[in-house]
DNA sequence: GCTTGAGCTGGAGTGCACTCCAGCATGCAC
DNA sequence: GTGCATGCTGGAGTGCACTCCAGCTCAAGC
């Protein structure tokens, strides 16, 4: 069974060290094993887990949510549960993509302004 | 010429009062005019700027970039700088927006795969 | 003229998500 | 068997953008 080491990881996921143990503290990712001298032995599982973890977060899902969303995940009832919470998440991802689409609307007008401001100058 | 109290601006903009004498602070909006008893008499125009911060901030331009935005704003000689700003603004802001399609795609597709389970197990 | 609410200041406190550090252990490379 | 990179822990520190607070002043209504 393939494993892989901290530095590893860090490298296929984009965490950094701190933050992968910083999760783990925090319960967003399982204890890891360790080896006999108490180094984390990663598996491919986790590395999955990490990917979920990093959607999850680059589309702004708080630590607390994650948080609950793993505690979940540790038992195999909660699909509906675990379903809710994504649901939920995707409607708050799909309104702040909206109000950046809005709100870039109002920067590009700017920039058009701009633009005619800089060309009517020359 | 109209002019409107704290609260007025507030009400009108979704700002905090304690945000807006925290952006005077910083520089994001240059001192507003007092009446004798000290009071911040806000005008159209600190509306309208105002507008223009809130746009930048919600689509995640820092505080100190909003400064020098500022800064530059009050030199006419300034146009193509403030430009570029926006410009190179307007592409962080598609670089977002864009992360956050992809990982959409990725939350969607572990959403239907819970529907998937869901369903399955009717 | 007094009450009540809005606003003032300077400075301290908050919440979030890391990030850094000291001091120590481990392990592979030679 | 020693040196150096990697990793460990607990806890402190950081950066950002506010947010709160005490103690005070001001203004409008009755």
């Amino acid at each position: 069974m393939t494993t892989f080491t901290p530095s590893q990881v860090v490298e296929r996921t984009g965490f950094s060290l701190d933050t992968l143990r910083y999760y783990e503290r925090e319960g967003l990712i399982g204890p890891i094993e360790r080896t006999a001298g108490g180094r984390r032995t990663y598996r491919q599982e986790h590395l999955d887990w990490l990917d979920l973890v990093k959607c999850l977060r680059d589309t702004g899902m708080p630590i607390s949510d994650l948080k609950l969303y793993t505690a979940l995940s540790n038992d195999a009832t909660t699909l509906n549960e675990r379903l809710d919470l994504l649901e939920r998440h995707d409607r708050e991802v799909q309104a702040s993509i909206d109000q950046l689409l809005e709100q870039q609307n109002h920067l590009r007008e700017k920039i058009a302004w701009y633009r005619g401001q800089v060309g009517g100058g020359a």
